[in-house]
RNA sequence: GGGCGAUUGGCGCAGUUGGCUAGCGCGCUUCCGUGACAAGGAAGAGGUCACUGGUUCGAGUCCAGUAUCGCCCA
């Protein structure tokens, strides 16, 4: 570290030029502005490809515009950055890939609220160009500030790089992804039962539900029963005695003229109006005297029938499933209106009625219409789904009906985004077939061999064209148990509803008509033309949908195909009127925002475009930084999309998965508790290196972190007490490198050129401090490598806290001055420190290195420093190259032995009350006295030692026992403290005592000293006998002490 | 319902293949305005490692079960 560069020959620092305290806000904005004046952070992908560099690259998760960062996103960012920053030191050419997400439902959500509270419009009164604006507006606003936020907090990203996932470049890659999925027929368009929300009015994937427990009823409500319709003629009501006669049980006992019933039972007695079955169970008894029976349902009179399905639950009271003891053993069947009827209904070909419209109030508009129904329906007609229950129940009651009401608690799923409870809805999305074995078998095949989990029950998936199935891939997740949430998630998963009823998204690139509909012969003949011309061109992508027999009763009967065309670009505007001449439209859905997330690893870089340079540079990326939830709605999706389009490829080799942060009283922060703790808060109170360290201490690879919130009076911001080891760490690292830097400026600067110095030359303290600070370097190294941040953190602290500051420090301060050497190792350590630090508290290094880097000393052989480059900023110098050779065992163990005898001399100090200002006088025997000789003086420094000698003490003095050798001090006071000492002495009898009998017990075990490995036992016996000597003697001093 | 995690001094957490006289930070007690740092220094007090069994010479650590809390997916 000797380059006597410009910076060497300026005149060293004095110590009046640093204050005593670091004050994050004086320092940060002036830092971070040096790191963008210079380009620090600049990805280069032309050295990659060149050969030049090994590449590392970290996609950043892209935040949602739809609100502020929150210290989930800072936890997530520290750690990024942290992976980042070590990389570009070790010299990888490094990119970090900021950029935001336009979060589709959340923000269009977020928005349409905003305009209704400050101007009372909805966004049908803008219209769908002008909403969109308004909603790109809000866009730019948030992505400014969560750009700011992340640069505050010191994100080193390649922020020229910063992409949008609406941007042209992702437009692009989300438009050609479309459409070879489409082409590959891996999308399609399916009538299903949909995770419908009514406030927002559009479809919910799966994941977007989130179940909630609410205070329910259960209903239970009779349907008579009747013959099946003979004709147009009212159906033929069945009695007591007709079902007795048909041998159902008890039936006798009810009044025989009457009219018989069955009891359903249902927590949604408004979807009745959309049954088009009762079903019981095969194995109920009651089943076979109602077999060919069907129900009429009351006020609207249709005549449905009675099925048998073995999914409906059988009565039963005593049961310990709740959904048996609530059960009657009928259910009503409502394909319309729920998952488990639909699947009912398609076991027995039911008919599906859909009863209501978007807004979930009764609708007679889609595709329930049937006349005579509505006759006695039409009261249903236009109430919200809650009014429309309290009417059903009373339209059921007056006719004597109901037969009971019970509370039951049970679990609803909600928008995960309106709160709305979910709809299931009958309606026509498009899918991406994610279970095909090209998509989800990718997925699994992705993983790292000693990661997947075979179970000789699930053959593994082997690939459809017989290329071999073992994994091929090497994506590993950290920590390793998250692998089985990504298995298990594709071994389960279902088509993924990529639709969504929107405006704000990426336009669903799709036109599509009834085929055979519109048209004049010549506009049709047209567009075969361009259909055919585009075909072979390979632009468009045809596919025609048999729908069969429609089950909206409004076509009811017809058969019907639809056409859809899917343009790779824009079609022309020429070919835009031949469609719509034609009755094509164009979808007016949008994506799934994760449909453009999936894409972001590859779209960010340049696809479809496979001559890009950062793709070829950075895909795939190394490690991607996120939390749990995210394994499912964004990780599979990436890998599986990667893999699709990149041949196999990888979007990244390694996934980190982090905690959750909670408040102190372990609740997920949510703006609704009002607990959430914005980062900026916290870089006001504390600083951003303090949250940084804090942050990255707190995770561990298995606890999720509690962070316990206050609110500052004063400021009226949010701020925590935790980050105030944070805060403490800064302040003493900032102290250290202000007495380094004024210890170095004392003394004459070496002259001319140095040689490096050679370490076992050195006093005691340098070989221990270098070789701690080897240890330290190595293990640091490889946390990093392992993902483990808070050990990374930790064994700083001690390096710098419990080393160099508690001791290093304090043992060369009365030898320093005038010692080049000593100089040249204070140097080299504080440098090192520093550059192993800066990737977890970037701006009070870089402060302090442009200080420390003017220093002017010596090298050291073992500890390579890297120059920086031509910046000559900390964050872009080298990891520091700590030689392993400086690790020297003997220096440490002499060390520790010569630290404890220090501790036993300063515990002795204490309990006499010797102000730390006195010199005291230590009494060693020979050989004892040698060995702290040959500490070069640690001993007298660190415990304020006037000398050492081997002459008996004269005066009063104490004496004591360490390591088995005895020792006295004296000059501790006139005389000696009589009491203090008696209880010293008594804590350490009692102390050895109980030494003695746990070493004792362990000794008279036989299969101990037979079984266990020998030098345990021999180590056993050494400890033994020390202890009961160290007793012996500790006993006679007590018995000496004057009464 | 399936999967995963947690339970260690007053509080927040470490403890990697079993060898521990169980560590760290905050807080607490006593002392110290000493020439880097009071956001500091020195010395202390404080824990039957949730519970019950098992494996082992030896269990905070491995196995089985119980209880409580939490997360993810249905």
């Amino acid at each position: 570290m000797t380059n006597p560069g410009p910076r060497a020959q300026r005149i060293p620092e004095k110590a009046g030029d640093l204050p005593t305290q670091y004050t994050a806000s004086e320092h940060e904005g002036r830092i971070w502005a040096l790191w963008e004046r210079a380009g620090a952070f600049a990805a280069d992908p032309a050295r990659v490809v060149s050969g030049g560099a090994r590449p590392y690259c970290v996609l950043m998760p892209p935040a949602n515009v739809t609100d502020r960062l929150h210290i989930g996103h800072a936890l997530n960012g520290t750690l990024q950055d942290v992976l980042v920053r070590a990389h570009r030191m070790m010299g990888f050419e490094t990119l970090w890939l900021p950029g935001t997400d336009h979060a589709g439902i959340a923000t269009q959500t977020r928005v349409e609220k905003r305009l209704l509270e400050e101007e009372g419009k909805g966004r049908h009164e803008y219209g769908r160009e002008a909403f969109v604006a308004r909603v790109q507006s809000f866009k730019d606003q948030y992505e400014a500030t969560i750009t700011e936020q992340l640069k505050r907090m010191g994100a080193s990203a390649d922020w020229d790089r910063r992409r949008f996932t609406m941007d042209e470049v992702c437009a692009r890659a989300v438009r050609e992804a479309f459409f070879r999925l489409f082409k590959d027929g891996l999308i399609y368009r399916g009538k299903r039962l949909v995770n419908w929300d009514p406030v927002t009015q559009t479809a919910l994937a799966d994941d977007e539900v989130e179940d909630r427990e609410v205070d329910g009823k259960f209903y239970y409500l009779r349907y008579p029963l009747a013959h099946p319709r003979d004709g147009d003629n009212e159906p033929t009501p069945v009695t007591w005695s007709e079902l007795a006669a048909r041998g159902y049980p008890r039936a006798e006992e009810m009044a025989e003229d009457e009219r018989a019933w069955v009891t359903i039972a249902t927590t949604r007695p408004e979807t009745y109006l959309g049954d088009t079955a009762v079903a019981v169970n095969p194995a109920d008894p009651r089943a076979p005297a109602l077999r060919t029976l069907c129900v009429e349902l009351p006020v609207i009179g249709r005549v449905i029938p009675i099925v048998e399905d073995e999914y409906v639950v059988m009565a039963d009271p005593e049961s310990s499933d709740a959904r048996a003891r609530y059960a009657t053993g009928f259910l009503k069947v409502t394909p319309a209106h729920d998952p488990n009827d639909w699947e009912i209904g398609q076991r027995h070909a039911l008919k599906v009625i859909n009863v209501m419209g978007p807004d979930a109030s009764i609708s007679d508009r889609h595709g329930w219409d049937d006349p005579e129904e509505l006759r006695g329906g039409a009261v249903f007609v236009g109430l919200s789904r809650e009014d429309a229950r309290v009417k059903v129940v009373q339209e059921f009651r007056a006719r004597g009906l109901v037969e009971a009401i019970k509370p039951y608690r049970h679990s609803v799923g909600h928008s995960y985004r309106s709160h709305a409870a979910i709809e299931p809805y009958l309606s026509d999305q498009w899918y991406v077939k994610v279970t095909d074995d090209r998509l989800s078998g990718e997925a699994l095949r992705a993983m790292a061999d000693e990661q997947y989990e075979y179970d000789p029950e699930i053959p593994f998936p082997k690939r459809s064209d017989g290329r071999p199935g073992r994994m091929d891939a090497k994506l590993r997740f950290h920590p390793s148990r998250y692998a089985r949430t990504f298995q298990l998630w594709h071994e389960n998963l279902r088509d993924w509803c990529i639709s969504r009823q929107l405006w704000w998204g990426h336009r669903i690139p799709v036109w599509g008509a009834a085929a055979q509909t519109l048209g004049s012969a010549e506009s049709r003949d047209r567009l075969e033309d361009m259909v055919a011309e585009r075909l072979s061109a390979g632009t468009l992508a045809r596919w025609r949908r048999d729908v069969g027999e429609s089950h909206d009763a409004f076509t009811s009967g017809e058969h019907l195909e639809e056409s859809f065309l899917c343009f790779r670009d824009d079609p022309t505007p020429d070919e835009e009127r031949i469609l719509h001449e034609c009755g094509y439209e164009q979808d007016p859905d949008v994506l799934d925002t994760w449909f453009s997330s999936a894409l972001w690893p590859i779209s960010t870089m340049g696809w479809p475009d496979e001559e890009s340079e950062l793709l070829g540079a950075f895909n795939p990326s190394n490690a991607l930084c996120t939390a749990r939830e995210i394994i499912t709605l964004w990780v599979s999706r990436m890998v599986m999309f990667n893999r699709y389009f990149r041949e196999g490829d990888l979007p990244f080799t390694d996934v980190f998965i982090h905690a959750l942060v909670m408040d102190g009283r372990g609740r997920k922060m949510s703006k609704s508790i009002g607990n959430g703790v914005d980062p900026l808060d916290i870089i006001a109170s504390h600083g951003a290196d303090a949250m940084r360290y804090t942050l990255c201490k707190m995770t561990t690879h298995t606890q999720d972190i509690r962070l316990p919130v206050e609110r500052d009076t004063r400021t009226g911001r949010n701020t925590s007490p935790k980050f105030d080891e944070g805060r403490n760490f800064c302040t003493k690292l900032w102290n250290a490198g202000r007495l380094t830097v004024m210890l170095c400026a004392r003394g004459d600067a070496p002259g001319g050129p140095v040689k490096p110095v050679e370490p076992a030359t050195l006093p005691l303290v340098d070989r221990w401090m270098l070789s701690r600070l080897a240890r330290t370097a190595r293990s640091i190294t490889r946390s990093i490598e392992r993902f483990e941040f808070s050990p990374y953190a930790q064994s700083l602290y001690d390096l710098l806290w419990r080393d160099f500051c508690d001791w290093y420090l304090e043992a060369i301060k009365p030898t320093i001055e005038g010692n080049p050497s000593q100089r040249a190792v204070l140097r080299a350590t504080f440098d090192t420190i520093l550059r192993l630090l800066h990737p977890l508290t970037p701006f009070v290094t870089e402060a302090l290195f442009e200080h420390v880097s003017r220093i002017e000393a010596g090298s050291v052989r073992g500890v390579e420093l890297p120059e920086p480059c031509a910046c000559g900023l900390l964050c872009r110098a080298g990891w520091p190259r700590v030689s392993e050779t400086l690790i020297d065992d003997d220096a440490e163990s002499h060390f520790e032995h010569l630290r404890g005898l220090v501790e036993e001399i300063r515990t002795i100090r204490a309990q006499h009350g010797v102000k730390p200002s006195k010199r005291i006088t230590l009494h060693a025997g020979a050989a004892a006295a040698e060995t702290i000789g040959r500490g070069d003086g640690l001993v007298e420094t660190t415990c304020g030692l006037e000398h050492v000698t081997t002459d008996e003490p004269a005066g009063a003095s104490v004496a004591f026992t360490y390591a088995g050798v005895d020792f006295h001090v004296s000059g501790l006071a006139d005389e000696m403290d009589v009491s203090a000492e008696r209880e010293r002495l008594g804590g350490a009898i009692a102390e050895y005592e109980h030494r003695i009998t746990t070493l004792t017990a362990r000794l008279d075990n036989p299969s101990y000293v037979t079984k266990a490995p020998g030098h345990l036992v021999e180590q056993t016996r050494r400890e033994l006998v020390e202890a009961e000597t160290e007793l012996d003697q500790v006993r006679s001093r007590f018995a000496g002490l004057p009464a």
